[in-house]
RNA sequence: GCCCGGGUGGCGAAACUGGUAGACGCAAGGGACUUAAAAUCCCUCGGCCUAAACAGCCAUGCCGGUUCGAGUCCGGCCCCGGGCACCA
């Protein structure tokens, strides 16, 4: 054995063995239980980042955790190979976006195997892949024709210099990223998956997920936003039609004083036709991008279309106003308003001069009904006919029987969550499996001529999508009539790819299908893990595809993922020095110097080139822009690759966001070095071992002893929760326990306690830091390969303690400490407590009016 | 703006169901070893008061409440982070 710990050796060495052994390979027949440990596939961006490092550690240590447990363990990786990256790349090298990706994944692919992940290499797969998107194409056909895709006019970001439609991410500040133009929003014709046909189950089915975290499964149920109650009709003046509207507050409709409508609904766009004031304002609304936040945070703006329609009760004349506030996504476009009871009704009357009629009392029925904001509580009607006096429900009842006797409305559940359009006006992506035919409409590509296959040397211009320039890709003849027709040339949203291919690692190489019976061992996932930015749309489109592949008889089981794991993000201090111009030049980490002062705090950072001083800018995500990335590869050159994976692990819970510290760092190497070395001193003496029992040993060696399985108890507690950082804390303490065994006695029992208690750390790092337990396992002599040894198990027989330490209280503050027996009675303890002196000082001449016992762990004394 | 999280020493954090706040580690200070440095090992380490204490007081973002007892439960507020449907 080596003297010096060595990790660019031993973890080549490791890997090489994982390698030939085929360690990690998944095996579809097998009687052990099957567990699926699933990370999140990265996208590749051509280098791993600390994100990557920390997900994928969590996921590694998990899976090789299963396997100690007796598992039959699946744990894939594979590429999100389609998007947006790609594309710019290629604008900025002239490469084609097929060659960049692939380049990016021999490197990224290399980066992972070097940070020894156990992944069963053979299921890999890529989504640009023709043999991977073909089935995504089948599918999209099986449900156009279900109808459960459609397509219908949608929002885009458009920017009218560079004429494309611009990506969320791509608008900065209302302008295009590249032309700097005004962003409008236009609308187009997209298809659309209609996920809503589903709202109601993928809302039920997250009470079925007892391993997701609530955090997760509120904001999805948020998402989904289920909402009970009612649509009303407002008929036009002209008794033409009828305006739809939904609200929640049915018991204030005797206080709508307007009705307000999105600017691009039917109405507003017939009132504009002959109004060209009102055609100008509805224009003016259309600047700005599509986000929510930004529709919900711009300023309300909105104008009279001089068109009216009637209250469906009391018959009077209400003005139509278009409000920039209103979304046409949810709903019916339109909304009725209440200044009185709502709070951005109340806005825009205000500003607008509109009427403001109260129905709702409030509690203090003395107080005026005046107003200097809305009162949006629940309470009783009044100024409301015939439902004065009623309460939400009572309101709400009466109202449902008038509405749907006028056939004017009734009871209506309705969900936040809309249709997912998935038409994208870019190149790389997979292509949409349509074809327009003149005669026949929209036509499905047949199987027999699918994958529609994406040409692959082509260098995007940035000037709308090369699909629709290249006739040798959209001429084509109709599968119906045969005359000639053109291919759609939009491609899928790539979250689409992503939504499926957790079930395609179970069957990566079938032919047969999209999934085959594999997939009926392997689904659901046992564990999945990622990051928490996907906590909705990812994971619930996932969900949604998993129930629309069932549905298609391809897999058992309603859900995807039977246990979630959502790691936080990986932070890093930031530093730099503004210009004049107010521009910030951001500094690397490790180009700058500190000066601490006695307590260690910071007092100045300097950049080391020039020695001059630069600001301290907080902790901030690890990014580009602001130069604070750290380089999982320099890392893993430096200290190895279990250094890298026990830091990540070590720093902080997974959940929770993690800050970089180079010298956490380095205290990590550190403990792996001390764990090295000690080995190697104490190597000799595994060899005289036999079985362990310690019956022979004496009080030193028991407590030792009772120290070791306290420490496993703890840390196979938090291995169960996940919380891998107080798993290395005890790997931590039990090598701290191990090193005060006595070395010199020559004593028996020290060797079998030293012996047992290096197999237990041993093993208890396996999972995190798995090349240098490897490599220890071997050389001390341990039988077989540790990946598949045994999960140590504590022996509870070894914990047994004759007296206990309590600690005394005297109302609620802590006054002594006391030993007891630990079968001792409530009595006894209780006069042990009273006798100590300190609680003496505190007891004596007061009344003691009661005395709470927690057993083995503390007494509090209440006194008067 | 809306939804979901988080806030504990100089720093990352720990504290199981409401029961000793600060485990484990980092940084810092002191010492040993060394020609020297690195590495390694030992000691100290929330604040205040004190000669010192296993004597006391304060302390888990802020304000208030429940309880014998609150970092943990409840109400209100402040700050930071994630998501908001075309980044992935």
């Amino acid at each position: 054995m080596q003297e010096r710990y060595t990790p660019a050796e031993i973890e080549q060495a490791a890997q090489q063995y994982w390698e030939q052994n085929k360690v990690f390979k998944a095996h579809d027949h097998d009687p052990r239980e099957k567990y699926y440990c699933l990370s999140m596939f990265p996208y590749p961006s051509g280098r791993l980042h600390m994100g990557h490092v920390r997900n994928y550690t969590i996921g590694d240590v998990i899976a090789r955790y299963q396997r100690m447990q007796g598992k039959n363990v699946m744990q894939p990786m594979g590429w999100d190979a389609f998007g947006l990256p790609a594309e710019n790349a290629a604008m900025q090298n002239k490469v084609p976006p097929a060659k960049w990706t692939y380049d990016n994944i021999a490197y990224m692919r290399n980066q992972l195997k070097s940070l020894g992940f156990g992944y069963d290499w053979e299921r890999e797969l890529a989504t640009c892949d023709p043999n991977y998107y073909r089935w995504e194409q089948w599918l999209f056909t099986r449900l156009f024709q279900k109808g459960l895709i459609y397509k219908k006019s949608g929002v885009v970001n458009w920017d009218p210099v560079d004429q494309t439609v611009l990506a969320n991410e791509q608008v900065i500040d209302g302008r295009g990223w590249r032309s700097g133009a005004p962003i409008e929003r236009r609308e187009i014709p997209m298809y659309y998956f209609r996920i809503t046909a589903y709202a109601e189950e993928l809302l039920a089915g997250l009470d079925r997920l007892p391993g997701w975290p609530e955090q997760v499964k509120a904001m999805q149920r948020n998402w989904i936003g289920k909402s009970r109650g009612m649509e009303v009709h407002f008929p036009y003046a002209d008794g033409s039609d009828v305006l739809k509207v939904f609200t929640t507050r049915p018991d204030t409709l005797m206080g709508v004083t307007y009705v307000a409508v999105a600017t691009e609904h039917p109405l507003a766009a017939k009132a504009a036709a002959n109004n060209p004031k009102l055609r100008s304002f509805i224009e003016e609304c259309k600047k700005g991008g599509v986000t929510e936040a930004e529709i919900a945070t711009q300023e309300k703006k909105g104008m009279a279309t001089g068109e009216f329609v009637t209250h469906p009760f009391t018959g009077k004349k209400l003005p139509v106003w278009v409000a920039n506030y209103v979304l046409m996504g949810y709903g019916e476009g339109a909304v009725m308003a209440v200044p009185a009871h709502d709070e951005r009704d109340f806005e825009f009357a205000t500003k607008y001069g509109l009427p403001v009629k109260a129905v709702i009392q409030l509690p203090d029925a003395a107080l005026p009904q005046q107003f200097q904001s809305a009162y949006t509580e629940y309470g009783m009607l009044f100024n409301s006919g015939e439902f004065d006096g009623l309460d939400f429900e009572q309101a709400f009842d009466k109202m449902a029987v008038v509405l749907q006797t006028k056939k004017l409305g009734g009871p209506k559940i309705q969900f936040r969550l809309r249709d997912w359009g998935i038409s994208r006006q870019r190149y790389w992506g997979c292509p949409i499996p349509i074809i327009h035919c003149a005669a026949c409409g929209d036509v499905p590509v047949q199987d027999k001529d699918l994958p529609v296959a994406l040409p692959e040397d082509i260098v995007p211009d940035g000037s709308g999508n090369p699909l629709a320039k290249l006739p040798a890709f959209y001429e084509t003849q109709c599968p119906q009539c045969g005359k000639p027709a053109r291919r759609e040339t939009d491609t899928m949203d790539t979250f689409v790819e992503s939504s499926w291919y957790y079930a395609r690692f179970c069957s990566h190489d079938g032919v047969s299908g999209m999934v085959d019976e594999r997939a009926r061992y392997w689904l659901p996932v046992d564990q999945y893990i990622g990051g928490i930015e996907h906590a909705i749309l990812h994971l619930l489109y996932a969900r949604f595809f998993h129930k629309l592949i069932r549905d298609e008889g391809l897999v058992t089981g309603d859900e995807p993922f039977t246990k979630l794991l959502t790691q936080g993000m990986v932070l890093a201090e930031t530093f730099y020095r503004t210009h004049a111009n107010g521009k910030k030049d951001y500094f690397f980490p490790h180009d700058v110097a500190f000066e601490r002062d006695a307590k260690g705090r910071t007092v100045t950072a300097t950049l080391k080139s020039d020695g001059q001083a630069v600001k301290v800018g907080g902790i901030e995500t690890m990014s580009k822009s602001k130069n604070n990335g750290v380089d999982p590869q320099e890392l893993i050159a430096k200290y190895g690759a279990d250094t890298a994976r026990l830091f990540v692990m070590f720093a902080a819970p997974p959940e929770q966001s993690l800050e970089w510290s180079d010298a956490g760092v380095e205290g990590a190497y550190r403990f792996l070095k001390r764990l090295w070395v000690f080995a190697y001193e104490q190597g000799d003496r595994f060899e005289k071992q036999a079985g362990v029992n310690g019956s022979s040993a004496g009080p030193e060696a028991l407590a030792l002893r009772r120290d070791i399985h306290q420490i496993l108890k703890q840390a196979n507690y938090d291995f169960r929760k996940h919380q891998f950082n107080t798993v290395v804390s005890a790997a931590m303490k039990l090598l701290n326990t191990l090193e005060r065994i006595p070395t010199e006695t020559g004593a028996r029992a020290y060797d079998e306690l030293l012996h047992e208690g290096v197999s237990i750390l041993l093993r208890l790092l396996a999972p995190i830091t798995p090349h240098i337990s490897h490599a220890l396992w071997h050389e001390l002599g341990f039988a077989g390969d540790i990946t598949q040894a045994a999960w140590p198990e504590v022996d509870e027989s070894a914990l047994v303690q004759d007296e206990v330490e309590l600690v005394v209280q005297v109302n609620g503050k802590l006054r002594g400490h006391i030993t007891a027996a630990s079968g001792a009675n409530q009595a006894d303890v209780q006069a042990a407590a009273l006798a100590d002196g300190n609680v003496k000082r505190y007891t004596e001449g007061k009344e003691i009016k009661k005395v709470v016992i927690v057993p083995g762990k503390l007494v509090n004394i209440v006194v008067g």
